[in-house]
DNA sequence: TCAATAGTTCAAGGATCATTGAACAAAGGA
DNA sequence: TCCTTTGTTCAATGATCCTTGAACTATTGA
C-alpha cells in the first residue's frame, strides 16, 4: 500500500456514520462474527460466505472509514479487528448491545451463487 | 385515516432496519429529542427546526416503519412516542446507549410548545 | 359553511448505495 | 523467475435515499 489505510481518530468517530455502517446486513454480520471471535484478528477471506471478494472489499472499507474496525496489512492479507476500546469510550454500551442483539445470524445468503460457483469448480467453500 | 398507520410488531423489529433508520442525522435528532422529552408525546410540528414539513413526514414514516416510534393520530396532529419497551425487549441497552451518545446534538429551540394536553410538568431544556 | 391547521402524497431530481466482472497490484513460495 | 494467494480499483448498472414544491386530505374552530 502506497497510501496507509485511513482510520478516523477515536474522537472523530461519528454516531450516525457508525449506525449507517452497521445498518447493512453484510456489515452487521461481519461485526457480529468479529466480535464472537474474541480479540483475534480475522482476514477478509474468512467472510467470503457473506459476499463476493469485491463486495467484501467494499464493505470492509465502509466499516474502516466509519471507525468500526481496524485494518492492518499483513503480507497479502488484511487483518481486521474491532475497535472495541474506541467504540466503548465514544459510545458506552453500544457495541455490546449490538453484538448481543445480532446474535441470531440470518441464513447464509448467496446459496445459489455458491451452487453456481461449485458447478464451475472455481470456489471451495470451507 | 382510511388506512391505519403500519407499525411492525415488537418481535418483527429488525436490527439492521433500526440501525438504518437511526443512521440519519435528522432522524437521530428526532429520537434524541423525543427521548429527552420523557414519556410525553410530541407532534411532527415540534420538529420543524430539523427540516421541512414534507421532509419530516418522510423521516417520521421511516422511524415508524422501522419500529422505532409509535404514531397516533389525534385530531389534525400526530402524536409521536418512542417505542421504549419494545426496543428494550428486542435490543437490551441499545436505545439507552444511543440516546446517551447522541447527547451532544443541536438542542431544539426553546419554543413555547403549549402542550396543554400534557401534564404541565417541569421541562428541563438545559 | 368557511377558513385555518397539521400533515400526507406525488413526481421530479440529484446523490449515494451495493453489486458485478475485468483488470490490477503486492507479497510469498516453488 | 513464475505462479498463487489475497485483496484493491475501476466502470457500469440498477436500486434506494433525501429533498423539494405543488396539490391534496382530514380535522378543528369560528
Amino acid at each position: 500500500m502506497t497510501h496507509p489505510l485511513f482510520h478516523p481518530d477515536a474522537e472523530e468517530i461519528s454516531l450516525p456514520a457508525v449506525l449507517t455502517a452497521l445498518g447493512d446486513e453484510t456489515r452487521l454480520n461481519i461485526i457480529a462474527i468479529l466480535a464472537r471471535n474474541g480479540e483475534r484478528a480475522m482476514t477478509c477471506g474468512q467472510f467470503l460466505e457473506l459476499g463476493s471478494k469485491t463486495a467484501l472489499s467494499y464493505h470492509v472499507a465502509k466499516l474502516r472509514e466509519a471507525g468500526v474496525i481496524n485494518v492492518r496489512p499483513d503480507g497479502t492479507k488484511r487483518l481486521l479487528t474491532l475497535r472495541r476500546i474506541d467504540l466503548e469510550s465514544r459510545f458506552p454500551g453500544f457495541l455490546d448491545s449490538i453484538v448481543t442483539s445480532a446474535g441470531t445470524l440470518p441464513l447464509p445468503k448467496h446459496q445459489e451463487m455458491a451452487d453456481a460457483a461449485e458447478t464451475s469448480g472455481e470456489t471451495e467453500w470451507t
